[in-house]
DNA sequence: AGTAGGTGCAAATACGCATTTGCGCAAATG
DNA sequence: CATTTGCGCAAATGCGTATTTGCACCTACT
């Protein structure tokens, strides 16, 4: 439908260095992959080829490349978000950065599947009954939303992707994680060895996986310290008035899921006089946001599962075997003390 | 080479639709495309057709619809860094930010460039003789950095492309970049209106596009106003030493190239007593860091250039017209007082 | 009745590349 | 000298889809 006059500058293919060189498209493509040895090329033919080839500026087409069976060395990357989003561009960019790095390594150039936004304004896998991510190798998956059916309709097509996040997915997916669970434990032991003894919980009430764990560490973690329990569906001010009251009793320390209300606590204490880390510490089982980024608590080694899920997928890619069980790695957070966690203060050791 | 693995029941193609449809594949696609009214399919036919696909789980592959349809709905992003760096991700971001936008509006999947690093270590658009980037349809090329020669290959070799901030490269290329000489002279007109006379200038000695254009724009603005040129390349309490002087003997705004020399700058002045913007306004020609987001000055619209570059690129791709004219576009800059620029106060104003 | 026009689809072709097969030639072998 | 072997490449084939062309068959009209 589309040939134009040969003054179009379209790009390059095989036939055209075929052509020039004085072989066959056939022997091109041997030679463009280093085949050559297969196909028992001349030396001198193959370094004809590759001058006119770069002469050219040939580079394969990625699409036909993968119709034909073989690789292309593009790895997508999904969100159902913006992958650069306006406001909190912080959340995505260190996994953004170890996937990059690790992209580099190995050679792997990366798609970011910003045409599967469909007619209804919504983003997916699948847009239109179309498959929008296949035209790479394989996939990461990123986000705090994600659609469960899509995830396993891929699985189901023997697409190979990798999740950054773990989700309740039926079936095995391979995916990376933080360690939430055991982040919030030590969390809780790093309090204790600072001496506090009575601290406060701001529990989430979100349904996601990071939450649950989070609540299981605590379980697990309470029972060494004395914990009294708050409602983190609350206003930072009411969260304030009963700490204030706890504070008085013997209360040194805070927990909260997210860095942001960590935030608006300690705003909110600041107003009834109480200092952070002076008068009680703070922390949050979260990264904090990129405005604030010193309040204490767990750090998610999100470079590290960028990489991770990387590695994972080329793991998957590269493997011969079609039954390669399906991946999982859970790293370990990290944990910053921050402007906001503190020793007990002597005075208050007998409180 | 890669057989699909046996067990999994290989993705349904529109051959399977068509034989159990009773047509041919032709049909299928027609069909599948919505373009029955084209093709003149009975509804009958299309019915049948369309429920045989949807029992199957038909999902068109990406990878053979870009080849049909001749190009790869693919545009490239191109960095001489990381596009993800770690230091001063506030710089990329915005320009991203505005291509995604786009991409997405109008169907187009992006391809970062991560396998353009070379056995030297280098980045390049061309490594190892090999052209990186023209896999895709089309690229953006961002940064700071940028090698001329290889800009200039590429033009030559007719490879569609967009630079984000103008290069004097040789010959025409289609740019984007920001007013900084009209806003430069703007910036001085705001400080002139808000009743500053006498005002420093702290150039910069590099040789870069957007630094001549701000020296331009002084030269225009300089006339109307009373100017001190200080040299840009010495130390920060350097330059607060003379500005001391200046500012006793009536001197009332500084003007900078960057933002990170005013912000040492305010330091130094601070520690000699001169306060901002109280005793001297300050006001830098560049975007403030992600930092220190407050200081005044330009503010160069980087998501509407990433956004604007991603259109002109279209624009290339989609014109038939081979000798289609480079396009260029100068966006206007804004400005913000932000917390360092003020009118001159009363008690300075017979100075 | 004979032809023109229309309709609904099959068939053919192209997209760019990877891979396999086969052919002509020359050297080696018996 | 007849025959095998090896070499270097051309040619053919397939990947899954989009698009164009062609062809029966049918209707309407003269």
């Amino acid at each position: 439908m589309n040939r134009k006059h040969g003054t179009e500058s379209t790009r390059p293919r095989q036939a055209d260095i075929a052509r020039l060189a004085g072989v066959s498209q056939g022997t091109v493509s041997l030679i463009i992959n280093g085949r050559a040895s297969t196909g028992r090329i001349l030396d001198e033919t193959r370094d004809r080829v590759l001058s006119v080839a770069h002469e050219l500026g040939y580079v394969p087409d990625p699409a036909a490349r993968r119709l034909a069976g073989g690789r292309n060395r593009l790895i997508g990357i999904f969100t159902y978000e913006s992958v650069f989003p306006l406001s909190h561009h912080d959340f995505y960019h260190p996994f953004l950065v170890g996937i990059e790095e690790q992209a580099e390594r190995h050679g792997y150039d990366l798609v970011l599947f910003t045409s599967a936004t469909g007619t209804s304004g919504e983003r997916g896998i699948f847009v239109d009954g179309q498959n929008r991510i296949g035209l790479a190798d394989g996939a990461i998956i990123l986000g705090r939303e994600m659609r469960t059916e899509e995830i396993v309709s891929l699985r189901n097509e023997g697409y190979p992707f990798t999740l950054v996040g773990r989700r309740d997915i039926p079936g095995e997916v391979p995916y990376v994680t933080a360690d939430y669970r055991r982040g919030t434990v030590d969390a809780f032991a790093e309090l204790a060895r600072l001496g506090h003894t009575h601290v406060a919980y701001v529990s989430s009430s979100d349904d996601t996986h990071p939450a649950h764990e989070r609540e299981a560490g605590y379980q697990e973690a309470a029972a060494a310290l004395t914990v009294v329990e708050l409602d983190g569906s609350q206003s930072a001010d009411g969260l304030a008035g009963s700490l204030a009251e706890l504070i008085a009793t013997g209360t040194s320390a805070v927990v909260t899921h997210y860095a942001e209300t960590a935030i608006e606590v300690e705003a909110a204490l600041a107003l009834r006089g109480i200092r952070v880390p002076d008068d009680v510490s703070i922390l949050a089982l979260n990264d904090p946001p990129d405005d604030d980024p010193s309040i204490g608590g767990l750090r998610i080694p999100r470079r590290e599962m960028g990489a991770m899920a990387f590695d994972l997928l080329i793991d998957q890619l590269e493997s011969d075997d079609p039954e390669h069980a399906p991946i999982r790695r859970v790293l370990p957070t990290g944990f910053a003390a921050g402007r906001t966690v503190a020793p007990l203060p002597q005075h208050r050791r007998n409180a």
